[in-house]
DNA sequence: TTGTTTTTTGAACAGTGTTCAGATTTTTCT
DNA sequence: AGAAAAATCTGAACACTGTTCAAAAAACAA
């Protein structure tokens, strides 16, 4: 049985993610450091390179199981809603309620860069597409002129929409609306977008 | 005449600021090293700690003149737009063409971070002013029940939620629009929050 | 010119991701 | 079981950063 060893690599791996995890939701992804990943995980500095090829899998790594969970946050929600725009709103604001409820890994999901050149992982690219699945549905409905290629590019639209609303919020940077209104501001914000889908009376 | 000195210092201070914007429009944000800034500057490593404080605050001010540059192009658009839709959507396909056309500067702007707990300088974040200044009249018009204080809200909402459609598309990263839809996408949601704006009939 | 102050320099430092020769552990073979 | 071979793990060493600061150079004052 040569599966002693994957499990052990499997193990180290477990711990290597977990390691990751906790130290981004606590310092930030710039606070991620391979010597403190290391000693959290129990291993030796160089035992990180034998599971991922640099640091950058790593975080990878972090951010598919935040995708994962804000998969299964967005697939959660209430069914039931025959109204589409009440349907978005609703996934609009599981959107803004998980960001804030997992500000560190939610911010580290959208900063984290690859070095000049690389080109993703199409499974990492996959990943994300958990954050698009939910509005085809409700938009089809509201929408349905739209052809299924339009409807996922639309769909892409009004997810970077909200997501624009809520990062720059979040960034607390400068152009951001205040802290206290991302709730509000990305509910009128959809809003606006699913009146002016409706066709004119 | 002590002026001379400042007068070195302020060359120094533009060769540095010259240095630091051809190089992140080159290689990016993450291929600005000091070394290459200062070779390029035609002076010491050291020199530009007399002149910034650090490295951040040399890329801090390369983006107040992206910001300032952006912010004469959006000033710029064809006057005489009576109709506060059409001046949106203007102003959005400017945003578009701006960041399409300075690329490598307009991602340096987003995607450069101060370290942990650094709180941004009062004039880096006034410098950003000029991204929703334009944008108040013609949502005024189109929204005169705003109070003006909901009103700035709103406009750096809007703005958020073209600027996230641009930023997710140009990530190249995933859930954005491809890229040669970015302009359609963002005008035709523009058109969508300037129709959800509009009173019902 | 000579002494004093200011400015500039770049070698040295500290913190980072990554590598890899050797030590350690596990497996294989008799 | 014991020994040899293979796989695995280790952490010192390396390469590349931003930043500092003692010393050299330049500017100025007398």
């Amino acid at each position: 049985m040569g599966n002693k060893r994957d499990e052990k690599r499997e193990d180290l791996r477990a711990r290597l993610v977990a390691a990751a995890e906790t130290l981004i939701a606590e310092h930030g992804l710039s606070g991620l450091k391979a010597r403190d990943v290391t000693e959290r995980a129990g291993c030796a500095l160089g035992a990180l390179y034998t599971v991922f090829p640099d640091l950058d899998h790593l975080v990878m790594e972090v951010n598919v199981r935040t995708l994962a969970r804000m998969g299964e946050a967005l697939a959660l929600r209430l069914p039931a809603d025959r109204d589409p725009g009440a349907a978005l709103k609703e996934l609009a604001a599981v959107y803004v309620d998980f960001a804030l409820d997992n500000l560190a890994l939610w911010k580290a999901l959208f900063n984290h860069r690859l070095p000049e050149g690389t080109p993703m992982p199409d499974w990492y690219r996959d990943a994300h597409e958990v954050l698009i699945r939910e509005i085809a549905a409700p938009l089809a409905t509201l929408r349905p002129d739209l052809t299924p290629e339009l409807l996922v590019t639309r769909a892409k639209t009004l997810f970077a929409a909200v997501h624009g609303v809520v990062h720059l919020s979040l960034q607390a940077r400068f152009v951001g609306a205040p802290r206290d209104q991302i709730k509000p501001e990305v509910l009128a914000l959809v809003e606006l977008m699913v009146r002016g889908s409706r066709p004119d009376a």
